[in-house]
DNA sequence: ACCCAGGGTCATA
DNA sequence: TATGACCATGGG
């Protein structure tokens, strides 16, 4: 089986997933850092409350003390770790001069600069690039590794930018299908047995491939 | 009473 | 360069 053919695959039995789940770039970028070795629903928590305190607005979001920024997003977990790179990554974009000017970067610039922030890892900066300015970037995460090792489509254990140069160079650069790629990954990507243990399928059937490390090596 | 989740940074050796 | 510690809540 190809990439493409895993795609056309997943696509077809689930249909479009319509994300990033978020309306603007900026609770995309919010959302992004929040979700960060967090469950999504723990998330949802987050942003509500941001919401429901007017906070999610560039000017908001600076204003508020750290400590009380820390007390919105509580139920994200690592709040205190995620206020400072809440703060880092607005503090960024305001002195690039807002979203508005950031969309006028190249792919190159935006990811680089985005990679400067304190706090945003490469896969944080993808899921801005591909879901937030719509940057042919193919995000790589957790998911990506489990289910695509799984099948033999990929080392899950290469690092991060070689293995999106691989598949980067494998697929056409096509926004709209990185995006509904990583989306079914990710949104149905619970759907599969846990590394380890392994299911008991995966023990009885040769050729299962063994336990995905969960940890990513470096580069 | 565990294990895990849509990571990233920092300190060691 | 390669591991490990740390961050912290909520669901299974």
């Amino acid at each position: 089986m190809t990439l493409l053919e895993a795609y056309h695959r997943l696509d077809e039995a689930w249909g479009p997933q319509h994300w990033w789940p978020g309306e603007s770039v900026l609770e995309i970028m919010v959302g992004a850092v929040l979700t960060q070795n967090t469950a999504w629903s723990n998330v949802e928590r987050a942003i509500a409350n941001l919401k429901a305190a007017g906070a999610l607005s560039m000017q908001a979001l600076l204003a508020l003390p750290l400590d009380e920024l820390a007390a919105l997003i509580r139920p994200a977990g690592y709040f205190n770790v995620k206020a400072r790179r809440l703060r880092a990554l607005l503090e960024w974009v305001s002195a690039a001069g807002g979203v508005e000017a950031l969309s006028g970067w190249t792919d190159e610039k935006l990811r680089s600069g985005l990679l400067g922030v304190h706090g945003v890892g490469p896969e944080t900066a993808d899921d801005i690039l591909l879901y937030a300015f719509e940057r042919p970037v193919f995000v790589i995460d957790a998911y990506t590794r489990r289910i695509l090792g799984r099948l033999g489509l990929i080392d899950p254990t290469m690092g991060y930018e070689h293995l999106r140069a691989m598949i980067e160079a494998e697929l056409s650069p096509d926004v709209p299908l990185f995006n509904q790629f990583h989306a079914l990954l990710v949104a149905h990507g619970k759907a599969i047995c846990r590394p380890r243990p392994r299911c008991t399928v995966c023990v009885l059937r040769e050729g299962c491939p063994a336990a995905t490390p969960t940890r990513l090596p470096p580069e």
